[in-house]
DNA sequence: TTAATTTAGCCAAAATTTGACAAGTCATAA
DNA sequence: TTATGACTTGTCAAATTTTGGCTAAATTAA
């Protein structure tokens, strides 16, 4: 689940409307409308920001939000896959 | 390992001079200097650039330079590695 | 149809990235 | 010591990318 599709399930749920969140987001319907079908991407604060209107978990939030860039930055770069797993190696070496 | 440890060491081997390789790229040496030590990242093209200079596999760098921009892009968020694996099950989705 | 919601396209402002330049350190040689 | 060559550091401006607002079009609902 990409993260759009994700906030669009949430405030659907919820009964809103997306000129509402994009006023309590403090940008206009239209850029809210590209965020939910992931045309543009949303900034972390617009992502805990959401979370807390959505009643929604900020860290699952947060993930696929942060799947999402990572996506976005491989593109389609047939060799994705081994950067993510190397980065995946990386990452574990850098936490250690 | 990083890119820029990487492309320093194949340098090392050819017993190039950083000026030399800059030249080719056509970037000064300091910038050159800031992509060794991770400074700054090269751009696609001058992996590719620098994968001719260097006599080195082309996939094998462009891995390894994605990697890092990953790596660079999940900072230092304690849900890093979750998006990680996240990402790798949307990318194998995508390439259905 | 009309009214409300959502989407599309375009343009400017803001932020980020890239690169050049000047000046610096460090090591070695004369 | 002074000089030279390789590399590094810091700062600034140019270029690119991202973000957001506006208008208008499309879609949906009543």
């Amino acid at each position: 689940m990409q993260f759009g599709e994700r906030i669009k399930q949430l405030r659907e749920e919820k009964e809103l409307l997306q000129r509402q969140l994009a006023a309590s987001l403090e940008i206009d319907t239209p850029m809210y409308s590209k965020i939910e079908r992931g045309e543009r991407k949303a900034k972390r604060e617009q992502v805990i920001t959401l979370a807390k209107l959505l009643n929604a978990n900020e860290e699952e939030l947060l993930t696929i939000w942060l799947s999402d860039k990572i996506i976005e930055n491989i593109g389609d770069e047939t060799f994705g896959l081994a950067a993510l797993k190397l980065a995946e190696k990386e990452l574990k070496k850098k936490s250690k």
